[in-house]
Parts: structure tokens; C-alpha cells; sequence
DNA sequence: GTCTATAAATGGATAGAC
DNA sequence: GTCTATCCATTTATAGAC
């Protein structure tokens, strides 16, 4: 149009809403996965046609880079802000808790980003950040064991892993109207600390195997 | 056919070999998602043209169907075989080990189901089998809390999934290498029953909810 | 900013020769 | 059983009018 449209609220630039874009475009890739999802689906989503949604963004890649970006943006500042505690064990809790809370917040971003396979520059490029983050988390289990929180009849890496692959599997399942994401949190962290059983239950066959 | 050519173990019909398309299908469409892999990609795996690989299957979907069946006929295996156990607690720890051992056994076969979306008709079959499932772990976590082995300030159902979210990230990263599955089982199990903690490290904030 | 029209490529699938 | 050739629908993306 030529003018007369002020949005709610203003912008730094153009006349229309990348950001609205970008929602109903990552709420169709999750719905049926990026590579099922067109350019027209879109587009029809938004109540226009795909020559107008061309001239809201370059194209399908960057809808996704600027997705999973924003998703890993989260996780690194959560990341960045554990580095307060002391202990490794209290950064590491704190790192869980706020992964949780930063994966219900950007549900649907973080969603589309565990389920990036590396097919594209842009996807490769999302795989390796979400490396790096594994690798800051293992590192904390590794410093958690030396201190002596941790028990270290488990590897590092495959505890690192097992508990962020719990706390992944919640974009599989949680929506807001589940509960609040401060009590999920809180709930994880007891799983992975404490674990399920309730005392001292039984030991089924073989318990100490080195230590 | 027309006759002479005994492939290495005899089949009970026809000439050729409908694993082998399976497991390269498999192989491509978790390396590359099942949208994003075409027929074309698994006949040029396979060393055929495309015609000749519709000459052994019907299409892409039989092939996904073929590969989500056959992993969830091994969890659902798996979940037959507990019964024996008196306890509830002791049928989902077996649970739990037995799903990892399946997951390693026929894990190209269970990451292509964890993924699938329900676009279409196979894929909401397959779905539907697999909330068939997380139902029967449910329940034994409701069993086992209301046996007293299981702490009860957790709710069944997020506890049943986040401890499946931990087992099915396998897929993520597990790798015949890395060891063998009966160790990983039962790493999985203890961290799902008594966590990752040393002892009664300390507690943060709040503690006593409700019991 | 939004449209119609269309380009150019790729997708799943089939016909029919050898 | 495998091939070449081809059909037809769909896809990403662009040109250009309003």
C-alpha cells in the first residue's frame, strides 16, 4: 500500500511483519516437517499468495536459518548466565533448569531446531552450534564428577547426553497449557539428580561393578 | 526371474532382495529426512534405476511403512516380555533395559519412526501405536507409585515421558561403537532410578511440596 | 504490497523395449 | 530384472502488471 497503515506497533523499516512470517512459517515446518512444507503453504497460511511472501523474505533457507538461529541464541545465553555459581554441580543444575525454561519459552523454535538433519549449509551450520553446546554441557558433568557431586561409575559424556536428551524430548510433548515451565523445570532437575526410585529400594543383580 | 540365480540364502518367492532396498531406504531417508530423499537417491544408492527399484517395492510409503513396523513390533515385543515380573518397579526397569537393547538392535529402524510426523496415513497409523505404547509405560509408572516404589511427587505421565525421552534420544548419538548395549541399559536405568547425584548433596530451595 | 502468470527444476510413478 | 523415455503434479523462485 501506499501509506495509510500504521501497524500496532512500529517498525524500524518496512510496512509489513517479518515476524509474523516466520511464526506461521516454523508452526508448519513442525506441523509436517520442513522438507513436506511449501513455499505455497505458507503463504496460503498468511492469507496471501507466494509472489507476496517472496517479497517478504529471500526464501525457504532463510526462513529456517532465522529460526534455528534464534533458538540457539536462547540456549547459548542460558549457558552464559550459569557461569555466576560456584560449584559445578550448582552451574550445571542451573544450566538444566534454564534450558527447560528457555525451550518452553521458544518451544516451537528450538522444536524446529532439534529436528534440523544437516542437508543444507544452514543446517550444517545449526548442527555445529548445537554441538558446541553439547560440548559446554559435558564439560560441566566432567567438572561435576572431578568435585565429586557427580558419581563417576557413568561416563561423562553419555550422562551429558542421556539428561539433555530427556530434557529435548519435551518439545515432543509440552504446551503451556501443561503447567507452568518453572515446575517442569524443577521436575527434571529432580529426575536427573535423584532419580525416580523412592529410597533405598532394592538392587535387582549387579551392583558394584568397579566402584 | 527366469531361473538361474541363487542368491546367497534362498527367499520364498521371488529373485531379488526387498531387505536390501529397505535398509538403503532406511539408511537415506534418516541421513536426509524421508521428505527430502527421493526414489531417485535410493535407486542411485542401490546401483539400479529408478523403474527397476519400483520393480521390488510398490512405492516410497510401502517402504516407510515396512521400516515403522517392524520397529514397533520389537518394542511391542519388548513390552510382552515384563509380564513376568511381580513387581511393577521390576517390569519397568526391564522395560526401560529392553527398550535400549531394541533401540541399539534396530536403531535405524526406531530413529526413522521417532520422526515421523503424520503426514499421511502410515504415518498416523505409526503414531498411533507409539501413544499405544508411552500408554503401557504410563501405567506401570502409576503401578509402581502406587506400589510405594516410585516417589509420588512427581506426575506418572511426565515422569513415564521425560524417562522415554532419555531412552529415545539414544537414536540421537548411539553408535554400535560406542559400547555395548547391555552397559548402556544399564546406565540408563540407574539414572532413571537414582539419578546422577553422589549422595544427599545438598538440597536448594524448596524441597517438601506436598508429601 | 499484492496480484497473475510462468519459468525451470524436481518429485513420484508408469510404459514398454530388451 | 534392468533399462530408456516419458507423464504429470508439485516445487522454488522470478517477471511484471496494478
Amino acid at each position: 500500500m501506499d501509506g495509510e497503515r500504521p501497524p500496532q506497533r512500529r517498525r524500524g523499516r518496512p510496512g509489513h511483519d517479518q515476524d509474523a512470517v516466520l511464526n506461521a512459517a516454523v508452526r508448519l515446518f513442525n506441523a509436517r516437517g520442513y522438507d513436506a512444507t511449501s513455499m505455497f503453504d505458507v503463504a496460503e497460511t498468511l492469507g496471501i499468495t507466494k509472489s507476496t511472501l517472496y517479497h517478504h523474505v529471500s526464501g525457504k533457507e532463510q526462513l529456517l536459518a532465522m529460526a534455528v538461529d534464534r533458538a540457539l541464541d536462547g540456549l547459548f545465553e542460558a549457558a552464559a548466565q550459569v557461569s555466576g555459581e560456584k560449584r559445578a554441580i550448582d552451574r550445571l543444575e542451573r544450566l538444566i533448569s534454564s534450558s527447560v525454561l528457555v525451550l518452553a519459552e521458544r518451544l516451537e523454535l528450538v522444536t524446529l531446531l532439534l529436528r534440523v538433519r544437516g542437508n543444507t549449509e544452514v543446517e550444517q551450520h545449526a548442527l555445529a552450534r548445537r554441538r558446541e553446546f553439547d560440548g559446554i554441557v559435558t564439560d560441566l558433568v566432567k567438572q561435576a564428577q572431578a568435585e565429586g557431586s557427580i558419581r563417576s561409575d557413568v561416563d561423562a559424556a553419555t550422562a551429558a547426553r542421556l539428561i539433555f536428551g530427556m530434557v529435548n524430548s519435551l518439545v515432543e510433548w509440552y504446551r503451556p497449557e501443561r503447567g507452568h515451565p518453572e515446575t517442569l523445570a524443577r521436575t527434571v532437575v529432580e529426575l536427573a539428580f535423584r532419580g525416580l526410585r523412592t529410597e533405598a529400594t532394592n538392587t535387582t543383580q549387579d551392583d558394584q561393578r568397579r566402584q
